[in-house]
DNA sequence: TATGAATGAGTATTCATTCAT
DNA sequence: CATGAATGAATACTCATTCAT
């Protein structure tokens, strides 16, 4: 039994550096020694964790769909006013921002993967629905309102992919006080 | 099997259509064959036309570049009310969203084509530059708004990829109302 | 009738081209547009005269065939001494060095050629039967020495090819010298 | 399917078996799949152990290079008299004939292959300047008579080439006498 | 369990050849 | 006749996957 969690701890942790592997150059464009050198590891020993890369692809979508936004509210305290809580979400998205930035493109990937493949796009869709949920939940805001912060989120992600090398944090500071502030007057 | 006048011409006409098959699969994963396919012509009219995969990329995104925005203020009215001048935006956007969905997925594939060949951002970094410069000319806004809006715009692009199928129109339509509303309050 | 003897001559001429070309290059190495470019004509009117890549170089074999030695014929004096004789043939070698090295190359592709389409060898060896049957005839010697002969210049033509770029001509004149010595001398 | 220990050595012993390949059809004309058939592995296998056809070329011609007269002079006797030594010389090259053939072929391809890519025939010209100082060493006769026995030598590899099917040793016999004895003469 | 050599189907690219103009 | 755009089969090369060690 303990084999088998130490074989699933290492898959998961194997599975993680995988993220920015992809998130840098596409999955498309990533082959499968590029990852193995990147994991440090051979393709044989990639192919025992992993059954094909395809897999590798899933396995990453799914897991960190189930971590997702459940560490946030493994730390998030709670705030009596609407504003702080507004702030504590993105304090910790831009705490966590590169994280998210290359799950986007992850996304995008597997998006277009499923799309390849003439899969319906439920799980990705899922993933929106159920972040979306338990932000209203901890934001207590109006829906519409909530998916506009989300969608600004991913929008600042994006930018921040080509741009703002130098000047990122400041920019992205500067971009969600602006969305604060808007929302405070509303 | 006519034989082609405007040798140019029919290459930027095949490079345009060559955004749709990007946008769809990922750069990485679409395959010269399946180019050739997507364009109804063979893999060696591809190569009289193209040197290389590489540079149908590169040559796509040099093209949307030229384009770009100057296909906006070839049509664009000009507006006396900042509010006016913001819907005249938002609608140009929402009536060519494939189109410029399509670009941003195209930039990211650039993007991560770029990184793995080691080169320097400067190319994407430029045109969102000259968007944003030509948008605050236009929109007479200060820098930082205008920076607000198209961030929300890309954001908004990337959430439509994987949600809102039938709904989409009527979420687009809430979600730009919304910031509007935002936008005109502040 | 003309219009033929008019297309039959350009095509020799043509023809006479493409040696140099495959000299260089190795048949297998050239392409049909290297060849017209070679040639200063479109693919398309290499097309009008040769039917395909393979009958440009037989038909350029078959063509030096004929030509071959004839040449020398037309040309050389008779000459009383054997030694004068043997000097009237070296001389007409050594002033069409590089016409006779071309050629030496282009029957080392022709045999790659044909033994790659399972051809026997019998071309060339009527080629060079009849070339030593002339030469004993002229030079009015053996048959071994006349092989000799035959032989030792075609080794000069082939070392030649990679070395003694400036001191080429002293070094043949050397060689071509101790040849007749050793000759005279026996 | 063995594991291969030693890498190096079946490069080398991979490589050997491309002679044969190369100067059969032209290294022009033989495609990598006739050469991974002729090496009896898959065409994955032979990029494993080299990374391009034109470096199996170069690699080919370097090998050769370091062995060449090495091999000679491994097994070859010291002989008193000049005689015996030029008897040593032939009858080693008249037992390794047709590797030596197979060599020349190569040579002309590289050179070429080199022409091809406008890089200065050193290499080849290298390798002639060794073999024949080495020889001047062994045989110890005159630089230009040497020069005479191997430029002979090579004339004769030619000519077997496209002639001589069944009385070749004989008639290679009777031009080398022909030279020995007027060597022997002078 | 880990390795990396081996495989061959698949990919980007080339090239002899055709054909509408 | 001459052209060069168009074709697709063939070529060089890659890469996901397997498997003996």
């Amino acid at each position: 039994m303990p084999k088998i969690v130490d074989r699933d701890r290492y898959r998961k942790e194997l599975l993680s550096q995988c993220l920015g592997l992809f998130a840098e150059q596409g999955y498309g464009s990533t082959t499968m020694r590029q990852i193995a050198q990147g994991l440090g590891v051979s393709t044989g020993t990639l192919y025992h964790y992993f059954p094909s890369k395809e897999r590798i692809l899933e396995q990453l979508v799914e897991e960190l769909c189930e971590q997702g936004i459940a560490d946030f509210f493994a730390q998030a305290p709670v705030a009596e006013a609407m504003g702080d809580r507004l702030r504590v979400v993105i304090t910790f998205f831009v705490e966590h921002f590169r994280f998210y930035q290359q799950q986007l493109l992850l996304w995008i990937d597997f998006h277009q993967h499923q799309q390849r493949k003439g899969i319906e796009q439920g799980v990705l869709q899922g993933v929106w629905r159920r972040t979306h949920a338990q932000m209203v939940t901890y934001l207590q805001m109006p829906s519409a309102q909530v998916d506009f912060i989300l969608v600004f989120m991913d929008g600042l992600m994006l930018q921040c992919l080509y741009d703002h090398g130098e000047g990122e944090a400041d920019w992205v500071a500067q971009q969600t006080e602006l969305l604060i502030g808007l929302l405070d007057r509303s």
